[in-house]
DNA sequence: CTGAAAGCGCTAACAC
DNA sequence: GTGTTAGCGCTTTCAG
């Protein structure tokens, strides 16, 4: 254990309440004062214990941030993000990961593990509507994502019906109109999942054009995984269904069906259009580059910090839970038919040979 | 603030050491006493406060993990395996990022933002041989990567020079010897970096193979990103010189470059074979599959973890520092000739249209 | 087996 | 402007 004030105290002549004035920056300390502390503190090595300092202030300066599995790129890019948003206002963030357990999911909410926190950001996988209640938790928490609407807490979701229309939409406008989805998921209780809002927004879009709906053209495919995305458009072109194009419900399953259109010799976007959802960085860099709705990721991720920290300041009032989907953006690239400049960072050296 | 151990107390009729007794699951507490205890835990909904325990014990269960990007496939497995790993020791991480900002290395190292943590991994990208002194840090540190050896800190890193050459060999095997590299790095006074030791490695392997050192086909890369190999590639097919196989210094480079042979009509293994290094999720995905060097990333997490804990938990005696290397691997598949067989996890209904 | 009391390092009243 | 002091909620001697 390093140093405490009171060691710099004692060194500085001062007492701790000085050095406290000192290291929180407060004003109306006199310069000799400060520079004398000053010395001390470095003279010393002393660094303030945040442990103690959030046991008096009852704040840690750390959130919490769960989510199923941050491998997935979605959710790697979303952590990046908010760590980032949490950083610029001085916040850390202890990163947990679910893996898509219900029992896990739980345990969060409960928080008997880790708390240490001041509030939790949560994207839940395996939790539903029916656990609505359990969002009522004693410590603030700002809910992410398409599982449980109309909850007790802050939600930060995206407009999953409007822009997979737009999505729709966009392959209507380079012509298609044989429109697949890939990742629908099988009929049931649930009708609130990414999965049922983004397959309306397809109805919506097809409706608009004046397309007709055929059910065969929309195949069920989870987990929403890169292989299962091939496997699911192999059996597309197996079926011997006619199609133009492919919505794929997000961009792994998308990047999966390019893969097989690959293999089975189908020319994308000349035979098939190809567009996905979440814009994930590698949409830039699939051959052909992919077309994505681009959900705001970067607005979510700061919105969320930011409802977040308004809980965490918050005394007595509780605010009524708010909604907040931010704008959503589709994004052209070759598997639409929009070739695209390639930006290429390198080094000054980069692409010669080794001298 | 919610109920503490002294209302608990209370309204246990005990006094707070018994309650901390129960909470502690210590030993020699009377059978009645304790489901008192934990009767009004329950009807209080006490959770312990681990701030305090924190302030009193000096712990805080909490680990922190700093590395350049989260973005990076490598580094958010990477982390996925770290946060399992110190979950299975009751350990939370709180994540932070560098953005490959040398200033941003230093501050971490420096250990001014956020302490609140019982010590750090530490993967630094921009820090060298020379800052070397400054990982002397008060706190326990953990080193991984290859930009620092022979510091004073335990340091878990990879067998980057033998298992390079092992990939080497793998191509050497499968019958080929015009071999290029992607992602060297130019020559300057580090001479420790990943792309350095890679680069030994691969000489390394041409010597024992007779093979003669070619430098027309050592390309300089950097930074090693997708685009980049894709780049990198196709100046060198450009450029005309012969070669029939890749060794790529990472995954990402390595998907880079499948692009590019696929852009230009070039089949892959059968004209050119392809070996990555990291063996990222990815590679298992890619069109076609991409062999790589399996560096031993889950174990390098969990010895990572293991050995922070032993340095948190030593008291005076100051063992010698240790650098560890777990075993590595080759991954073969198609890129170099091995067909594997697709392992495809589907819900039961996946694959179907919706009905 | 349980209770009383001290104190981890810091901040925030409240004095002076 | 600066010093004194009382806790934040918990663990831990030390008694009993």
């Amino acid at each position: 254990m390093g140093p405490t004030m009171h060691d710099v105290a004692r060194v500085a002549g001062v007492s701790v309440k000085t050095v406290s004035n000192v290291v929180n920056e407060y004003q109306h300390v006199k310069a000799g004062t400060r520079s004398r502390v000053l010395a001390a503190i470095d003279e010393l090595g002393y660094r303030p214990n945040l442990t103690a300092r959030g046991l008096r202030s009852g704040r840690t300066g750390v959130i919490r941030l769960a989510v199923p599995d941050i491998r997935q790129n979605y959710f790697a890019e979303l952590a990046d993000e908010i760590i980032r948003a949490a950083d610029r206002r001085g916040l850390g963030v202890l990163v947990q990961q679910t893996g898509g357990d219900r029992e896990r999911e739980l345990e969060i909410l409960a928080g008997r593990s880790l708390q240490m926190t001041d509030g939790l950001l949560f994207s839940p996988e395996r939790l539903g509507q029916e656990d609505r209640d359990l969002l009522d938790v004693p410590f603030p928490l700002v809910l992410l994502g398409e599982r449980i609407f109309g909850g007790p807490t802050d939600h930060v979701t995206m407009h999953n019906i409007s822009s997979a229309s737009a999505a729709v939409q966009h392959l209507v406008e380079v012509g298609r109109r044989r429109i697949a989805v890939l990742g629908a998921h099988p009929d049931g209780r649930e009708t609130l999942r990414s999965s049922d809002l983004r397959v309306r927004g397809y109805r919506q879009a097809l409706d608009a054009a004046g397309i007709p709906y055929d059910p065969d053209l929309v195949r069920v495919t989870a987990p929403w995984h890169r292989e299962n995305g091939a496997h699911a458009m192999r059996l597309l072109l197996r079926a011997g269904v006619e199609f133009d194009a492919v919505f794929a419900l997000n961009d792994t399953l998308a990047l999966g069906a390019l893969r097989a259109l690959g293999e089975a010799g189908v020319a994308v976007p000349e035979d098939v259009a190809v567009i996905g959802f979440d814009n994930i960085d590698e949409a830039h860099f699939a051959v052909p580059s992919l077309s994505s709705v681009d959900p705001g990721r970067a607005k979510i991720a700061g919105i969320a910090v930011d409802l977040l920290v308004e809980r965490i300041e918050e005394k007595g009032e509780r605010r009524p839970p708010r909604r907040i989907k931010p704008d959503f953006g589709i994004v052209r690239r070759e598997s639409t038919g929009f070739p695209q400049p390639r930006d290429v960072r390198l080094d000054d050296s980069s692409g010669t040979a080794l001298s």
